[in-house]
DNA sequence: GGCGTTGTTCGATCATTGTCGAACAAGGGT
DNA sequence: ACCCTTGTTCGACAATGATCGAACAACGCC
């Protein structure tokens, strides 16, 4: 089935905030603002695979990700032009409170 | 009691967006926005009183917003200047979604 | 003092959601 | 063909949170 990846546009705010007020997704969003594509495995936060596959397709049908088909493994990378364009200063806002150390 | 008021500093992330990823305390928070301060009767969206209450409460330990008594009413407003400060564009960003006709 | 207005708090209910293990599906490599 | 790796999906469960009515508290006014 086609990975549902709504635009933006389409999604409402809440959702999108929704999909932002939790800590594990942020740290996936986190990580992938600063390291660009990254595979589904490597975002491992201290959750099961099923919860981080959950997260994923949360921050997907937010319209905040998107993911492509890479051999065995799936690759995640950040919209971020589409979600500056549409919300500027959202994710500069987000991201910038530092990870706890 | 004291209302707990607490500063934006020390609130997560996630408890921001979490107390804007909510349908009826976003229209408050377009309501303060616009209208600059208000009195929680007047914030009325289709929901009870002790919803209302709930959701102003919620506002309010986010850091996002100041309350104080005036009689026998209370008067809520919008801490703007703090959340643009910590979190600049957050709130432009949100707000710009246009609420539903 | 008594009453109406304005909010808060309490307890209950119901929906949402974060979490997991297990089962399943799809690929690649040997 | 087999197996291992990588993800997704499926229940199930627990915690959170949105909602309400009713009870309570504080204030102003008559």
């Amino acid at each position: 089935m086609e990975p549902h990846e709504p635009d933006l546009t389409v999604v409402p705010v809440t959702s999108v905030l929704a999909a932002l007020a939790d800590d594990v997704r942020l740290q996936i969003v986190r990580a992938l603002a600063e390291g660009g594509e990254a595979a589904c495995g490597s975002l491992d936060f201290g959750v099961s695979k099923a919860t981080r596959s959950h997260h994923l397709k949360v921050l997907r049908e937010a319209g905040l990700t998107r993911t492509r088909a890479a051999g065995t493994s799936r690759l995640v990378r950040l919209r971020r032009d589409e979600v500056d364009k549409l919300y500027p200063g959202l994710l500069d806002a987000v991201l910038s409170q530092r990870p706890p150390a």
